[in-house]
DNA sequence: TAAAAGCATTGCCCTATGGCAATGTTTTAA
DNA sequence: TTAAAACATTGCCATAGGGCAATGCTTTTA
């Protein structure tokens, strides 16, 4: 199993290295170029991927290609559109790769039957769950009613690697702002 | 066991009658006043509620004593601070009933002993989650880049329950606008 | 059942931010 | 290595929606 792999359900579980191995051959490696789409919006999703090194978002683009971004994965982080890979519909947002980005994918009939079966994997999954719920709520909770500014100082001490590591544009689409309004904020602080 | 919570599980597993009579006795009836705290900021969060008949919301009060609601739970739903609940840490948030409540209230305790030994409420937990991720995801996506009027119109799509039952004030507090903004718009429909 | 408190509505003004356009910079790909 | 494409910055203007205040309605409670 890979290290990233494991120190991820260490920290998580106290699955014992007899059931990381078991686990293990489930995973695959994958490899996907700068800005490659991993899901299209429209297709249901068939995998999670476990990132080992570079970084995904999971976005939407609406009718008038306006983008909005909700979710950025780095390494040591699964990223899944789990909206379609727990419902088997088709998937309304997309996913894609910002960066050179090799993964771990499990194919989703394989890792819900590991949840099913192995508790380790059960566990892991109730805490990506628990841990998506809170970021999540957290989120509403900050943004709304926030202006810009407060918006960006909110990244700026939550998660300044987003906006270090990645274009404005892909940054204020996350922070549900136009890329200019960015722009003019980051020349103020 | 309670038809509602009975309903609430059979809809959600396959667990028999005699499972429902071991899980029934760990729940017990409260009632709350209209407008009642259930939890305040900063308390920590012991129980998951359960709703007989009426209506509670969560949500916080910012430094300059703005509202933001986040969740309301009407009959036949949960409602609890997770992230509270979860981390055993002080809430952030406020639980208060928006009218005459009745409750199945569940220890914290009590309801992560039956997550860890009773498959059906695992499962029940599981698509607590599951549903509460999918729900906010989609808030997120349809309200980010969306003006006030389109907030409206996907309240009167997606959940007109709460434009019919509930105030201008606390359905402002949820839709990120204010309550004049919120009268203009009514008016305009 | 009357007084008070709390909400809803609407007019007016003001500000934050969106949108466009022009310019400069960085990245990509041949 | 260079041309093209994509992105960033910044000035200018337009506008959605916030905030306040005045009025009227409804709900609470004593």
């Amino acid at each position: 199993m890979h290290p990233l792999l494991r120190d991820y359900f260490r920290k998580r579980t106290d699955a014992d290295e007899h059931v990381l191995e078991k686990i293990s051959p489930y995973f695959e490696e994958r490899s996907f170029k700068r800005n490659e789409y991993v899901l299209r919006e429209g297709e249901v999703c068939k995998h999670n991927y476990f990132i080992i090194s570079g970084c995904m978002r999971l976005f939407t683009i609406n009718k008038e290609g306006v983008e909005n971004t909700r979710y950025f994965a780095f390494e040591g982080k699964f990223a899944t559109c789990f909206t379609s890979l727990i419902s088997g519909l088709p998937a309304f947002e997309n996913i894609q790769s910002l960066e050179k980005t090799t993964v771990l994918r499990i194919h989703r009939d394989d890792f819900y039957y590991l949840v099913e079966t192995e508790a380790a994997v059960n566990k892991v999954y109730r805490n990506i769950m628990e841990s998506a719920y809170i970021t999540t709520q957290r989120r509403i909770y900050d943004f709304q009613g926030a202006d810009s500014l407060e918006r960006v100082q909110w990244l700026l001490k939550h998660q300044p690697t987003i906006l270090n590591r990645l274009s404005n544009k892909v940054v204020a689409s996350y922070l549900g702002i136009t890329p200019y309004t960015l722009s003019r904020l980051k020349a103020k602080l």
